[in-house]
DNA sequence: GCTCGTAAGCGTGCGATGTACGCTTACGAG
DNA sequence: CTCGTAAGCGTACATCGCACGCTTACGAGC
């Protein structure tokens, strides 16, 4: 009986994220999403309660498109790898929402259904009771860590640079590394680090 | 000949670590940190360029107290594994700062002379080239991973119970892992997950 | 001790942001 | 055709970072 709605939350979601990804992240405003759609700031507030909630959106909008199938036919350790991969892939296709990823993780759906499927996995090569908390914690982190070195640093790669010329006397060992640093891709960067943990982890 | 300065930058740095540890993170304002310092609001500038400069002034305060020397007399994980808790530890002790930490990372002298430290223990153990870049990238990697999982959580460790307590029969391996998280003390995650990784970095 | 150039410190004001509040308007069941 | 409901909108406000130009305290030189 009362009037329909005209939009829908991912509606809003899908908007805020072509802001973000056109403008970048300081870009995003109740306004510049109302504006996306054509819209009047205040509507946007029949459909969420706050900018947090949006924000929230993005982030699942973003993870949404990640498989959460494990990729059968591999050792744990692989289909592990696998798995966080798709999520830094994902992540990487946008990258001015990492750090919206860092602070609304907890609340994603998508998220949450992924986190399930990887300790499917876990459970499955045999990690029980703190064993299992403890691996995924770790697999987590490096996770996280890696999405925001990689994101997150000085305008992504530019602050090695940096580094590499603002060092000469001090920081000798800070300046070579960072010379190296610009030949190795973070893919093996990544891949390397995972390969190290998890070859740490057993149940 | 001029009128001399009454103030430092460090003295701003410690006035804007005082209302972030006093009121939050989301009470720092230009304007918050100069009524701490008695001052008016744009006199400020006469001391820092940005809100964003005085920002990575907070964050090398914090960084500016760890102890920078590799601990004598151990083999290189320990070494390393402590250096890393060193930081742990100082940002542990603002945790309203870490999300300041994520961003302002690469400016801070305080860190550029602790990861030239990190890279000598590293060099001593007989890492060089790729394999040394591979090596500190890893454990930064799992380090900023750590501080994020533990500090930027939904108010720390509240999200893991609310993830116990809502998860009923969807994602039940989460709702149990969560359950059991939360007899997991936060130093035990990190030393274990440091652990793991270190055990699969060799130079 | 007086003068005066320099930069410290301040006050006002602007544009942008999130959002509270109440009005108007379109829908569709009866 | 009517009319209750909620969608959508407009206005307004507190707060933010900061631009700009004025005022004021200092201390070197005479």
């Amino acid at each position: 009986m009362p009037r329909p709605r005209s939009l829908s939350t991912s509606a809003l979601a899908v908007a805020a994220l072509t802001v973000i990804d056109r403008d970048g992240l300081g870009a995003l405003s109740m306004r510049a999403v109302a504006a996306e759609l054509g819209m009047a700031t205040m509507s946007l507030y029949r459909y969420v309660t706050d900018r947090e909630q949006l924000e929230g959106l993005v982030v699942d909008l973003v993870l949404s498109e990640v498989d959460i199938e494990p990729p059968p036919g591999l050792q744990w350790r692989e289909q592990v790898t696998v798995m966080v991969d798709r999520v830094r892939t994902a992540v990487g296709g946008h990258p001015e929402v990492v750090p919206l990823t860092m602070t609304h993780r907890h609340t994603s759906v998508s998220l949450l259904r992924w986190t399930e499927a990887l300790l499917r996995v876990l459970t499955q090569a045999g990690f029980a009771g703190e064993r299992r908390v403890l691996a995924l914690r770790a697999v987590l982190s490096h996770t996280v860590g890696s999405l925001q070195l990689q994101y997150l640093g000085p305008l992504a790669g530019a602050g090695t640079a940096s580094m590499a010329a603002l060092s000469p006397g001090d920081y000798p060992l800070l300046a070579e590394t960072a010379r190296t640093a610009r030949r190795v891709p973070p893919d093996e960067e990544f891949q390397h680090g995972m390969a190290a943990l998890l070859s740490g982890l057993t149940p």
